[in-house]
DNA sequence: ACCCAGGTGTTTC
DNA sequence: GAAACACATGGG
């Protein structure tokens, strides 16, 4: 299937002809969007599975860790045999341990970080690349922003697609996504609001990307 | 045994 | 600035 580079909604076609965006009832891709739980998700999933990323922050939970405070004042080493099944645990343990004292510090509790925090405050923590922050911005945050991932750039590259850098890409996408937001929203996702669309969009290309093109 | 997974930071030319 | 390398475990 040829996509006209200069049409972006041709990628929705595209998606829509693999049935990429149906069954969206289902509920939002990632669990407990909203909290800090995500935040620490991001980084632990780096370059891991997701079904590894479960088994730890069920640990985390189950020490009641997923809480700024906790997790800011934790032992390191605790902190890294809870988390060690992600892989690069201790580079994520230390991470995971500063960023939380940084909000703590910068912003004082979850509420206010999430109202407050800037995509640039976020690409600036030892641990958060463009994918990270944005995942947070979007599905922790629930801010307008469409993440971009390595199935994203995989699935545009099976379609000839060649983009400069991670941020042109994301551009494209994100114009094509609100040139087209009134039909999507109302073919797939009535009545919810435009960052959950991105959320939606985002994890329909995972899933794609899993699958395999 | 080999390869990959919902990346990021540092070093090096 | 881009390319190469380090980080590390678990599952196929």
């Amino acid at each position: 299937m040829k996509i006209d580079i200069y049409n972006s909604f041709d990628l929705l076609s595209f998606l829509k002809s693999k049935n990429l965006l149906a069954n969206c009832k289902d509920e939002f891709w990632w669990e407990n969007s909203g909290t800090l739980e995500v935040v620490i998700g991001a980084i632990l999933v780096q370059n891991t599975k997701w079904e590894q990323v479960k088994k730890a922050i069920l640990n985390l939970k189950s020490r009641n860790l997923l809480i700024l405070e906790s997790l800011s004042n934790i032992d390191l080493r605790l902190l890294e045999s809870l988390i060690q099944n992600c892989g690069f645990y201790r580079q994520k343990a230390i991470r995971l341990k500063l960023l939380a004292t940084n909000i703590i510090n910068e912003f004082g509790d979850f509420d206010n970080f999430k109202n407050n925090v800037s995509r640039d405050w976020l690409l600036n923590q030892k641990g958060i690349g463009f994918e990270s922050a944005d995942s947070i911005l979007n599905y922790a945050l629930y801010r307008e922003v469409m993440v971009v991932d390595k199935y994203t750039q995989k699935l545009l590259d099976s379609q000839g697609f060649v983009f400069e850098d991670y941020e042109s890409l994301q551009d494209w996408l994100t114009c094509g996504i609100v040139e087209n937001y009134n039909e999507v929203e109302n073919l797939y996702y009535k009545g919810i609001p435009l960052s959950k669309v991105y959320a939606r969009f985002h994890a329909k290309i995972v899933e794609f990307g899993k699958i395999g093109l």
